[in-house]
DNA sequence: TACAATTTTCACAAATTACTGAAAATTCAG
DNA sequence: CTGAATTTTCAGTAATTTGTGAAAATTGTA
């Protein structure tokens, strides 16, 4: 499969970001490729999209599985696997969004609980304490967030981040309403 | 300087993180005993708590600078320069995000608009468009929230994270409020 | 201004991560 | 069941990233 010059660029592109959002240049390349095309692909479309070796691109695709990135499909009368991209972007969106907090934020949470369980030794570590606590609490209600997030429809998603400044209006007034 | 048993563990465990955080190792581990240590540090010392070399130290404080994430003070009577992170945790995470936003989404943002702006050759191009116009638009989006977000105080933005659940209730209700 | 203290830079080395081709494993039509 | 098609694994290699010591640059005080 050929990509177009524009794909090309935006490929590139992707791939040069993919490390900044912790996958790596391949992973973003070969996403970027998946979610610019309308139909499906296979293994082989992609490794010759991107000039890259079917191995590699089995390994990618296992790691965008991993991720709950991609959706594997079948085409009536061919045996190779196809995969395409969410068509919503909000899908994609807040997948990305919670997968990231589970590699991100989780493994920390736990050894932070860890950490606050432990008696200080000295002054030093409770000083140490009281931060893990206050960074211990942060993560938490981002991770209450990102959970209410992944239950939302895209319409409400939408909704929310179309409020941009008025959230500070509605912050002001929010005791008045949620006490009705 | 040596550190406790419990920093250490931490300080590992940062280390760990740092690389799916953007930053690397080094990085991580350097940040995590400024933010665990009550006093500024100087470069020495946190050459000698992490064990890695004096000339490390130096890129990394350059880096972690470059990130708005330490604050440079000095001591009376010492010609060295010392660390220390801000404080309060939330302008931590405020800047956490606003940086990786800086990273992450302004330079696709830029190039999503360049995609835009050319003619389409074929109807594999216009899909593509859609598909840019769509992720453009989302990124903007998070890009006005980060902005509203700066400019929120602590209190503010930790009001805001506790609404968790809270907020899907505010969502149904908010036309009323704001129209008023 | 001179110079010692301190920080930064940078070329090279070390460590880590990513990619490949070949072989093994799996899948499924007949 | 068989075997061709397809996917996955993996050991070795290539590419990239990170870390170091020595030297250069900067800083601030006497």
């Amino acid at each position: 499969m050929k990509i177009t010059p524009m794909t090309q660029s935006l490929v590139l592109h992707f791939g040069e970001m993919g490390s900044r959002w912790g996958l790596n240049r391949t992973l973003g390349q070969m996403y970027a490729v998946i979610v610019l095309t309308e139909a499906p692909l296979n293994a082989d479309q992609i490794s010759e999209a991107l000039q890259i070796s079917r191995s590699n691109v089995s390994m990618g695709l296992k790691e965008l599985k991993s991720w709950n990135l991609i959706k594997l499909q079948h085409i009536p009368g061919d045996r190779k696997e196809y995969f395409s991209a969410p068509s919503d972007i909000w899908e994609i969106a807040r997948t990305l969004v919670v997968e990231r907090r589970k590699r991100e934020l989780d493994p920390t949470l736990s050894t932070l609980r860890d950490a606050l369980m432990e008696q200080p030794s000295n002054e030093s570590d409770e000083y140490a304490q009281v931060r893990v606590q206050q960074m211990h609490d942060l993560m938490e209600m981002v991770t209450l967030w990102t959970n209410e997030m992944q239950g939302m429809s895209s319409e409400k998603l939408s909704a929310l981040l179309k409020l941009g400044e008025g959230i500070s209006k509605i912050l002001d007034v929010k005791d008045k309403l949620l006490l009705r």
